[in-house]
DNA sequence: GTGCCGCAGTGACTATTGTTACAGCAGTGG
DNA sequence: CCACTGCTGTAACAATAGTCACTGCGGCAC
């Protein structure tokens, strides 16, 4: 029907391997979309219609109240996002943004559905996504309870600094604002976290959001010292 | 092969309705096993070996660092419990404690998957399982980041009253210590919240671990005044 | 250029939460 | 009966995080 949307099918990591049957059904089906930075794809509380699998750009998962609010978490190309209210019959438990100008494949539920009973490998592979969901909330609140602000920031910069392959000049990318967000707090705090590592030699600001780090290992020690996955988690 | 097994088996939500091949795959594999109140089924990072259904009893999944932990979910009888890392190849993101004597169903990992091959109801019952659990962690994320421990608490409070059966009197049922962390909170803070709204005569204490709503209004009020599935969240 | 606006930086103040320490009480086992 | 143990209630104190208010900077539109 449409080479576009077959062509991205076959992108994604979702969709390989599947049977033809399968592939059919997603590649008829589906319908591709851009979103402007800023738009929302749907409200806390709203009735899914179907899966989104980002193409390029970026989404944002949000929750909030009044004027604060937090990321659930942030998805890039190749995620999918909104599986969860679909197989329980629930409505999204929170908001999706594009953080940026975005293009996801939409796939209508009956759609998928239909893949899924024709080929098992669909199940696996969504199964495997609500998985790493699942980890990736339990590490998040497991941090934002139990650390302190100073050492998600450490991590999140230490990540950083690893997902640039290992570079020590790092970049933001986003306002200050949306960080804070993502560490479950507000700017000013961030900001004043970000100070004190500059006071006392740890970073340094290399520019527009821009940060060198000076010292990893402090803050690697900040950041808790790697016992993420160790035993004496009790 | 067990006819225990099997019975309890067919009295499972989740294996209920799969085809003959299925259900047989895990009967013939399944184990049952009794935990003791404080047992610890697996740690933090540990290898899946299979999954486990809650007969009957109570499971608290745990995370924690030094003295303070606290807890992620905790499951009842019917619940599914380690799914997470079955899918995604990687291993447990917290701790599983038995709460109080426990008996549960482990099916090995093999057995699982091949039932799944053998019947797509499966993968759909466990798709909406973690789906639940997804949202679920979402909302706790948000409550425990944006909400004081006093709403956390009055909302805990007017839940119970709920699934009482709307009456007035509430049984704890656990140490408030259990209670604290659940809340994301410690003994006590929680302590010294109950103390106030008794003071203010919101509730009252009605001898071992019983409470009695005076004023469910204001826990209401409290608790936010239900915006939890209002559009209000952004 | 001028004014406007969004973003970063800071300081002062406040609120909430966590920590430490200790007292009382009920139940249990010797 | 007594010692011991686990749970609850509190009070004083410390630390962390959030709020408010204001400054300065840089870009953009007019």
């Amino acid at each position: 029907m449409n080479e576009a949307v077959e062509q991205i099918v076959d992108r994604l990591d979702t969709f390989t391997g599947l049977n033809v049957s399968a592939r059919a059904r997603i590649v008829r089906n589906a319908v591709l979309r851009w979103c402007d930075a800023g738009e929302t794809l749907w409200l806390t509380g709203d009735t899914p219609r179907g899966l989104y699998v980002i193409v390029e750009g970026s989404i944002r998962i949000i929750r909030g109240i009044g004027g604060r609010q937090h990321v659930v978490h942030a998805e890039g190309p190749g995620a999918t996002i909104g599986e969860v209210p679909l197989f329980d019959g629930g409505t999204y438990p929170a908001t999706a943004v594009a953080a940026e100008r975005t293009r996801c494949l939409f796939v209508p539920r009956d759609a998928l559905l239909a893949a899924m009973g024709a080929d098992p490998r669909l199940a696996w592979e969504l199964l495997s996504q609500l998985g790493r969901r699942v980890r990736a909330l339990v590490d998040q609140l497991y941090r934002t309870t139990l650390w302190t602000v100073r050492s998600r920031l450490a991590a999140r910069l230490m990540a950083r600094s690893v997902d640039a392959g290992g570079s020590h000049t790092i970049t933001l990318g986003s306002p200050q604002s949306a960080l804070a967000e993502e560490l479950g707090t507000v700017r000013e705090v961030l900001a004043r976290e970000l100070a004190t590592l500059r006071r006392h030699g740890v970073i340094r600001s290399v520019g527009k959001g821009k940060l060198e780090i000076l010292k990893p290992e402090a803050l690697t020690r900040l950041a808790g010292g790697d016992d993420v996955l160790t035993r004496r988690t009790t």
